[in-house]
Formats: C-alpha cells, sequence, structure tokens
RNA sequence: GCGCCCGUAGCUCAGAUGGAUAGAGUAUUGGUUUCCGAAGCCAAGGGUCACAGGUUCGACUCCUGUCGGGCGCACCA
C-alpha cells in the first residue's frame, strides 16, 4: 500500500508532532487512531486530549483545540472537529480517498500485501493427523483455520512454512497395526476376541483388503507396494499408515490445503533427534531419575508437575520426541513457530515450552506460539454425533465437502473467532448451503463481472481513469472499505485471527450491493462510466483477494 | 478440586491496542424489478452484553468473585 493511502499512519505522524508542541512533557503519550464507528464522527479519531486531560489538569476540548493548532498542514483532512468528551474528529478529503481505486488496481492481486513479516520465516504446522482414520469436522476446522492464516501471513509478509506432523509410530499405530492384521485375518469388530483399543471402522476392512491384494500406495510422501504377508506386521503397519495418509492427503487436496513439508515421529527416532534432546535434558541436569523412570523437572518452567521422560519399561513418552521436533524446527530458522491444534491438545504447551526451555538453546519463553481452535460438535438428525475413531464413528471432511461444497466449508469453518465452540448442523448446513455468507459476497463479484463484460471495454485503462466524480455517500463508504483492507490483513497477522477477513469481505459485499441497487454504472456520461467502473473493478479485485485468503473461489458468474 | 477457552437479539455470530447511540446474518412483518444479475435492495420490531463488585474521564472489552457450558488434568498421543 503507498504511503499515500495508510491515513492511518500518517495521522499518527500528525498527532505525534502536535503532542511534542501541546506537552513536551508528555510526548510519551500513545498516539491512538481509531475509526469511528459512525460516519458522523469521521473517518478517524484521536482520543489524545482525553488522555492528556489528567497529567495536565486541563478541560479535554481545550487541549483538543490546542492540538489542533499545533496540528502540521496536511491536504488529506478536509476538516478537524472536536466532538464528545474531548474527541478529535478527522474528515479525509475525498479527493485523497479516490486514490485507492487506482492504488488497488495498478497492484492488483498484491493489494492488501504488507511489509510486517518482512521476509522473516514462519512455521506453521496445522492439522498433524495421525494416520489412524479419515479426517473428521474437527480436523477440516484446523485446516481450513491454518490454512487461512498461513494465507494472511503470507500477505503480511512472512515467509511461509506450512507443515505437516504425524505419528506415525507409538501405541495408537500398534493399534491400528493390529487391527489391520486381524481383518486381513477374517475377525470382524464384533468377535469376542477383538481387542478393546482396535479400531472398529469399516474403512480398516478396506485397508485389509488393498493389502491382501498387494496394492501400490502412492501419497505425498509414501510410496508403498502391500506384501500381502499377514504374518508380517511390520509391513502392515508400514501400508497402513501410507494408506491412511494418501486418503487424507486426497481430502486435504479436494479441500485445497496443501502443505510444503511432512514431518514423522519415527523420522526423530531413527535420526537421533530424540536421542539427541534427552542426552541434552539429562546435560542441563534438570532431570532426574525415580521408580525406574526418568523425569523432567517441568515445574522449574510453569508447570504444575513434573513429566516422565521415559517410562520404567524404557521407551520414551510422547512430548520426548515433541520436544525433539521443535528443536529441529528451530534450527531449521524459524524466527516464529506457530501450531494451530486442537483446543484438546491445549495441556501440550506448558510441557513443549518447558522442555524447550530446559534444553538451554536459547529459545524464547513463548516459543512456540499456538493458535488452539475450540471443539466442533457435530449435529446430525438433530442428535451429536460422538466423534470416535475407535468405533469407527464418524462425519469426515469428504462428507462435508460432498455435501455442501469446498467453498461453504471453508468459509463456515475459518469464518468463526478460533477460540469459540462451533456446531456444525450437517442438516442446517445442507438445506442452508445457499444461504452461506460465501455466496453473499462471490455474488456481489459476480455481479461486478457481469458489469465489467457488458461494457466490453478495456479494463487495464481503468486505473488512469478520472475519479473525481466518485463523491456520493455510496461511493465514499466503499473507498474507505478498500483503504481499509491493508489494515485488516494487519489485525488478522497480529491477532492470528483469519477470521477478520471474513468479517471484512461481508460488509465490502453489503456496501457494494447498496451501491449497485442505487447507482447505474453503464450511464451516457463517459467519465461518469469510467470511474464508477474503476470503483467496482477495484472491489472486485479486493474481493478476490479476501476470498482467496480464505481459499474460497471467486466466480464471475453463478 | 486445579488449569485453559467461552457466555452479546428467538437462532448463528461480529465487536483490533478500553471510547461516542452495542452491530450483522437468519427468522418474523411490510415495501421494492417496463432499467447493468431480486442469490439483491429498503424499512420495522427484537438487548439488564450471564450475574455481582472493582479499576477510570469512559468498561461488552481490564481485575476479583459467583453461576452456566466446553476441553484438559497418565510411566496415553
Amino acid at each position: 500500500m503507498s504511503a499515500a493511502l495508510n491515513f492511518k499512519s500518517h495521522l499518527s505522524e500528525l498527532f505525534a508532532q502536535a503532542l511534542r508542541e501541546v506537552a513536551p512533557d508528555h510526548a510519551g503519550a500513545t498516539v491512538l487512531i481509531e475509526r469511528p464507528k459512525q460516519t458522523a464522527h469521521g473517518d478517524y479519531a484521536c482520543n489524545l486530549a482525553m488522555q492528556l486531560a489528567k497529567p495536565l489538569r486541563k478541560s479535554p476540548r481545550d487541549i483538543a483545540q490546542a492540538l489542533i493548532a499545533a496540528l502540521p498542514q496536511s491536504d488529506v483532512i478536509e476538516k478537524l472537529e472536536i466532538a464528545g468528551a474531548g474527541f478529535i474528529n478527522v474528515f479525509i478529503t475525498t479527493a485523497a480517498k479516490q486514490n485507492v481505486v487506482r492504488g488497488v488496481l495498478q497492484v492488483g492481486e498484491s493489494y492488501g500485501h504488507i511489509t510486517l513479516g518482512a521476509g522473516r520465516k514462519v512455521g506453521v504446522e496445522f492439522v498433524s493427523a495421525n494416520p489412524t482414520g479419515p479426517l473428521h469436522v474437527g480436523h477440516g476446522r484446523g485446516a481450513a483455520v491454518g490454512d487461512c492464516l498461513c494465507n494472511v501471513l503470507h500477505a503480511a509478509g512472512w515467509d511461509v512454512t506450512r507443515e505437516f506432523y504425524y505419528n506415525d509410530a507409538g501405541a495408537q499405530i500398534n493399534n491400528l497395526t493390529i487391527s489391520v492384521q486381524l481383518r486381513c485375518r477374517g475377525i470382524t469388530p464384533d468377535d469376542p476376541s477383538w481387542p478393546e483399543a482396535g479400531y472398529r471402522g469399516d474403512y480398516i476392512a478396506d485397508v485389509a483388503h488393498a493389502y491382501l491384494a498387494q496394492e501400490k500406495v502412492d501419497a505425498n510422501d509414501q510410496h508403498v507396494k502391500a506384501s500381502g504377508d499377514v504374518n508380517d506386521a511390520e509391513a502392515i503397519r508400514h501400508f497402513a499408515v501410507a494408506y491412511l495418509r494418501r486418503e487424507q492427503d486426497l481430502d486435504l487436496r479436494a479441500f485445497g490445503v496443501n502443505f510444503d513439508v511432512f514431518s514423522l515421529e519415527s523420522a526423530l527416532y531413527t535420526d537421533g533427534k530424540v536421542e539427541e534432546a534427552v542426552s541434552k535434558l539429562i546435560a542441563s541436569g534438570h532431570t532426574y531419575e525415580q521408580e525406574a523412570a526418568l523425569w523432567l523437572r517441568t515445574t522449574d518452567f510453569g508447570d504444575d508437575k513434573d513429566r516422565v521422560m521415559r517410562k520404567s519399561d524404557g521407551s520414551y513418552t510422547y512430548f520426548v520426541p515433541d520436544v525433539a521436533y521443535h528443536l529441529d524446527k528451530w534450527r531449521r530458522g524459524f524466527v516464529r513457530v506457530i501450531n494451530e491444534q486442537g483446543a484438546d491438545h491445549h495441556s501440550t504447551i506448558t510441557r513443549v515450552r518447558a522442555g524447550l526451555q530446559a534444553l538451554g538453546a536459547g529459545i524464547p519463553q513463548g516459543w512456540p506460539e499456538y493458535v488452539l481452535h475450540q471443539m466442533v460438535t457435530v449435529l446430525k438428525n438433530g442428535e451429536e454425533v460422538k466423534i470416535s475413531k475407535r468405533a469407527g464413528s464418524y462425519v469426515t471432511l469428504r462428507d462435508l465437502i460432498d455435501e455442501v461444497g469446498c467453498d461453504a466449508t471453508r468459509y463456515f469453518l475459518a469464518a468463526r473467532h478460533p477460540d469459540s465452540q462451533l456446531v456444525f448442523d450437517i442438516d442446517l448446513a445442507k438445506s442452508q448451503s445457499n444461504d452461506n455468507p460465501v455466496y453473499y459476497i462471490q455474488y456481489a463479484h459476480a455481479r461486478i463481472c457481469s458489469v465489467l463484460t457488458q461494457w466490453g471495454g478495456a479494463q487495464q485503462e481503468l486505473a488512469q481513469t478520472d475519479m473525481s466524480v466518485l463523491d456520493s455517500e455510496y461511493e465514499r463508504t466503499l473507498l474507505q472499505r478498500l483503504i481499509d483492507y491493508p489494515q485488516v490483513i494487519e489485525n488478522a497477522a497480529v491477532d492470528l485471527a483469519p477470521h477478520l477477513i471474513a468479517f471484512y469481505l461481508k460488509e465490502l459485499a453489503a456496501e457494494l450491493h447498496s451501491y449497485y441497487n442505487a447507482s447505474r454504472f453503464l450511464v451516457d456520461d463517459e467519465t461518469t462510466k469510467r470511474a464508477r467502473l474503476a470503483l467496482v473493478a477495484a472491489v472486485a479485485q479486493v474481493i478476490r483477494n479476501g476470498l482467496g485468503l480464505l481459499g474460497v473461489s471467486a466466480p464471475t458468474n453463478m
């Protein structure tokens, strides 16, 4: 975004100068420029006078008066008003706002890209489902939120790596292996000998059939041919993991989510990274042996009790490879790592950070960061569907995509604050899929495209249009909304809150629809026509950009 | 019992570093098209922001407590 359009930082500087002149002793006060909710309160507002009222022992309105008098000249300011208890309301000239149209049309899909991240490396881990079954709604939420977060961070100037970590060793995988092996032998879950911890879903039978048929599996990171040997548990394990990983890959691909890196827990063992982390922790002096187990004194780092690292049977608890994994991420140069997980994993945060602190490797205390999405409860036929892999009870991500569509599902799952619980009513989602706000946004885009097509002119020329006729209430509102877009990207990136994009787009679309109904674009006057077309073309561009961040398509007709 | 998250209109949800009269969608009701896409627009009704204190010029927002819901509290992952 060009500096000329960043009114917020421009005004911050102006007010900071006025502050130094009016109250040099309080020059450190925070200059806050905000967007008022009501248009009558101007385009921007500053509350500096009220902050200074107490320390200066003067009335806020008098201070506001002095600040205005000391404010340097700026040709983007139309007028200044003192209002309420002492707000200074700033009105920006329409002429200055009109420049945003040219700005958007010139930079196109990179409008909204900011330099906040300065090209630094951030690793975002999300989904990270274990390969023991299909992806369900909860994974879908993680995929939608995580992927959108990555898009937002990229737009904010970060160098983003998408990472998927999965546990391909350990107890759950053993259960999986046993379950498939039993199925290969023709034993079903209703047999009395079926183990309590075994997986009961029908997909286990599919894996078994594929194994016996000596099928080949090609996944993103695994390529395995089944031997068909029922007695070779290791081969079954290998095949089952690859098979289920492939299914997950297909689901993610259908959902429009791709990863740069797949990390396997087993590799941490085979590469010696787990052993290395353990010896570093022992060398750090934060461990002790008790009852034949090795403990890490995580209470030194804020945990409420110490944790076992190595069990009395000699194997490691899950958090040891977790620490080794994060140490590896740190060494790969990520100044930031963000883990997007379900809230049911929140207890790992303290443990992983404690382990990393204990290493004494210079890793910051708040590293890695976490975005935890709250649980998704699924309603079907008015009843809650309990998600249990072992029982084979499921609402898969694939079901959702097939039933309500990829765009609607992504929007539905990403357009909410991760902190709030989400009720996904399957029947409602199906019946209301046409009422999903995503269609409202896409419709605005399609309408604009339709008008531009009917006009038939060269859109590249619109950027050169004289915009000075754009001064109606509708037009000023849209201009300001377009100006706000880079700020929304920044807020979403700083707060790790991708849902802000969805709400911004809804508002932009609503204002476009109002404008559309109140105005005609293909009018006789050439200047007016081109200016209005330029404005809506810019709106369409921002809708495309925003929907792109959400991973939602922007069709030109629907 | 302890820790984390949440509680805003009938329903689903927004409310960025505390700001001015708390907003959308949906549902309900009424209006709207000889004219670029009515999947739209315009309007009405609908609120003790769970409750009680506190902090201050100002609290949906911050602090404390209570109530209610979710999720965790393994030598499981």
